[in-house]
DNA sequence: TTATCGGTTGAGCACTCGTTCAAATAAATT
DNA sequence: AATTTATTTGAACGAGTGCTCAACCGATAA
């Protein structure tokens, strides 16, 4: 048995009083339950949109996006973060595979608008950074 | 002015019909407005949140006090996650700087569980992702 | 056709992040 | 007082990220 599982065995006789061998590996298995709730998938994919966020970059895009409520040129998104037309395209793609936005082409322009994904994700973040 | 103000200006010939030097101006006040409207300090204590989130480690560890609904005990959220402890507890301590999390101390074990804050982000994520 | 324009793609480089190891701390047990 | 226990801290190293440069693509214009 791990050293790691010792400890949780102490702890167990701590809280409840007594513990026996079962006690520990009933209370790993609650834990693991927890921890298996949604699937490795599921928290894949919530990983993938989390991260596409925690950028400066791609997060002002995100915010601007939403902001506008509407569509706008990647042209004009151009002046709104400062990196190489490159570096601007190269967030756009990261944003729209997290499902963050979503592009159309226009003519000779293309235009990119926030998913309602961006909007909910976007409001709630703002209402629980103001306490 | 630069090559990047010479698109938009073609972008708004092509949207308007017609541009000014002033019609340029204008739209890039609109969009510094949209992008200032809330303060860079603000901002970036949500970056910090959003990217305490963005690890598999600690995307976990919250995922586990949120559905846990109550403390654990740092020997329990070992057995969830596959770090050393000293790995563990610099998630931690990165969670709780970012407000995900909150500790105290019961004998001489310490106890974390997740914050408002926490509960609001991960059950948002939650209901986003399934569409 | 050739040239230009808006935007994307891939490679490469600098930098940041996540982890571990080793050492430290504070509390509790001996 | 000395030792063990639970957790934290700081340094350091490898892996991953974000950016730019250069080349490319598809569409429009000459």
């Amino acid at each position: 048995m791990s050293q790691a599982t010792d400890r949780l065995r102490r702890y167990l006789t701590d809280e409840l009083g007594e513990c026996r061998e079962e006690d520990v590996q009933e209370r790993l298995d609650e834990l693991g339950a927890l921890e298996a709730a949604l699937g490795a998938e599921r928290v894949e994919t919530e990983l993938d949109v989390l991260s596409a966020l925690a950028n400066e970059t791609r997060y002002t895009l995100v915010r601007v996006l939403v902001a506008a409520e509407g569509e706008l040129c990647v042209c004009e998104l151009r002046a709104v973060v400062d990196v190489t037309d490159s570096g601007l395209s190269h967030a756009l793609s990261r944003l729209a595979e997290a499902g963050l936005v979503e592009s159309r082409k226009d003519g000779r322009w293309k235009k990119y608008r926030a998913t309602n994904r961006a909007v909910a994700l976007i409001s709630v973040i703002d209402g629980v950074t103001d306490e």
